[in-house]
RNA sequence: GGCCCUAUGGUCAAGUGGUCUAAGACAUCGCCCUUUCACGGCGGUAACCCGAGUUCGAACCUCGGUAGGGUCACCA
């Protein structure tokens, strides 16, 4: 009785996915994984207008790196393809036609013009089932005279129409409200509402999950199922991700796009972990979860019935989480590209520099420019130097500099130990508290006034020849500017 | 406009009639730690859309209003 879960994903391959389309996906996914059933992937591409090329490898490269793996799709048979729309064409014009057979669906001989006059005064049009009763004489008369022709559901009159939704509960529209729309174009194509339906039984899918612009049609394809005598599969509408209170997360406006988050430097774990959350809540209320913890607390009940703001503030925070939670390995090679651009091939401690980095970046991107003192250094604003609570000013800044740089200038061993204990000495020597000097060292050696480390480990990353050249240019600029 | 859906802090959200003088997280503010910036720790500000009902009792149930979203194509 209990049929195996099956679940689909189908996007169509118009451009980028955005993550309101890939948590789709990521829900149908954790559902199916969940309860042990299949994960399907379709490409529905019979819009040949917003056809995107590459768009269909954008969506395997996607899904791949989000970690989202299919069981079936175009890829990988399992004995229900083809899984891409434009290769099933064949088949829908035969199950329109059973349709009309079964009493489900009509022929229609009306042209664009007589729809057109059906408009009402708000411009919205409902046909008008003028077609609907035609004798079958007539029809045979007319198809064999090469009319063109569409073939209409035909929605039964005077019923209501209910179903159980898994996440908004009992939904019911009359049939009333229905219209009889259009199954088979006049090009023999299928319209994406039949298309689907056909495919969507075809493939033996259970459980349909999208988002919630379907769910007052969804009584409208129910009606095919049952004029079919096909079982109803079992739906869960997602609500939408917002933008801001009153928009969609759109394609068009900014960069809600999972390729564009990867290469600002989030990892996709984290991407996808956000993304979860945006309308469902595991009942322990965790936030940090791997894909397995997930799919292991995934419930429907969790889900929510109003739409979410997509706040990428968190998806930071949350991607900060997951940059530390690594080892310092783990870290060290995600972070060596960004590293690598904004060392630029000088020979400093990657090492080092990614130790920095750890705790000090949410996003991977923010890498070169914490580093960028590295090779941007020149002339820089010294009203820096003037910090009131270390008493701290141009003047002491200089005799800083220069204490800094005399000490340092004959040590050998250029360690963090070391360096420490010089510039706490040469402090002593030179009778200045140890928090000027470094802090004037701090500044004289990158030109920052916010710079990832202190004075020390500033110095260790520079090196030794580079930090006494930058504190000579740094005595000099206070000298001249005094 | 018809129909469908939704409504807890700035954001994500817990909450399913009493334990709500309403969790938690992000953001924000303050303090501690600290040679800077972070990390970490501690604390603060901040919400049940409005109005009627039902009930001994309502954020939770019902109805109405308001606001927002969706949908009404020979697009998907």
């Amino acid at each position: 009785m209990n049929r195996t879960v099956r679940t689909r994903f189908a996007p169509s391959p118009t451009g980028f996915m955005h993550i309101g389309n890939l948590r789709t996906g990521l829900y149908a996914y954790l559902f199916a994984r969940k309860n042990k059933g299949v994960f399907i992937l379709r490409i529905e591409d019979t819009d040949r207008e917003r056809k995107v090329d590459g768009a269909v490898e954008m969506v395997y490269r996607t899904l791949k790196i989000a970690g989202i793996d299919h069981d079936e799709g175009p890829d990988k048979d399992g004995g229900y393809g083809p899984y891409v729309q434009t290769e099933r064409m064949g088949i829908y014009k035969q199950y329109a036609e059973k349709l009309v057979e079964l009493g489900g669906a009509y022929y229609c001989f009306c042209d664009k013009e007589r729809l057109e006059s059906l408009k009402d005064g708000n411009g919205v049009h409902t046909y008008d089932k003028h077609c609907r009763n035609l004798d079958s004489a007539e029809v045979r008369r007319r198809l064999e005279a090469g009319e063109p022709y569409v073939i209409r559901q035909k929605v039964p009159e005077g019923t209501v129409s209910e179903y159980e939704d898994l996440v908004f509960g009992r939904i019911s529209v009359e049939s009333s409200d229905i219209e009889d729309g259009i199954l088979l174009k006049s090009d023999g194509l299928p319209t994406y509402n039949f298309a689907n339906v056909v495919d969507d039984h075809l493939m033996g899918i259970t459980h349909v999950i999208r988002g919630t612009e379907y769910l007052s049609s969804t009584p409208k394809y129910n009606m095919i199922y049952d004029a079919f005598g096909w079982e109803r599969p079992t739906y869960m509408h997602l609500p939408p991700i917002m933008k801001d209170a009153t928009r969609k997360l759109s394609k068009r406006f900014g960069d809600a796009n999972f390729e564009d988050f990867i290469a600002k430097g989030y990892l996709p774990e984290a991407i996808v972990n956000y993304i979860a959350l945006l309308g469902w809540c595991p009942k322990d209320n965790r936030e940090k979860m791997t894909m397995e913890e997930m799919t292991e607390a995934f419930d429907v009940d969790g889900i929510s019935h109003s739409s979410s703001i997509f706040d990428e503030t968190k998806m930071r925070w949350l991607n900060g989480e997951y940059l530390k939670a690594m080892s310092k390995e783990e870290f060290y090679n995600a972070a060596l590209p960004w590293i690598e651009k904004a060392v630029d091939g000088k020979n400093y401690d990657r090492a080092e520099l990614a130790s920095l980095m750890q705790t000090r970046v949410d996003i991977l991107g923010e890498i070169p420019e914490k580093l960028a003192f590295l090779n941007g250094y020149g002339e820089y604003d010294l009203s820096m130097y003037e910090h009131r609570k270390m008493k701290v000013d141009k003047s002491v800044a200089l005799a800083a500099v220069r204490l800094a740089e005399e000490a340092l200038s004959s040590l050998e061993d250029w360690s963090e130990d070391s360096i420490k204990e010089c510039v706490v000495q040469g402090a002593e020597r030179g009778g200045m508290k140890s928090g000027q000097v470094m802090f004037s060292m701090r500044v004289a050696l990158t030109g920052e006034p916010v710079t990832p480390g202190g004075a020390i480990e500033m110095a260790v990353v520079l090196g030794k020849e580079e930090s006494l050249a930058r504190l000579a240019f740094s005595a000099q600029l206070l000298e001249r500017n005094l």
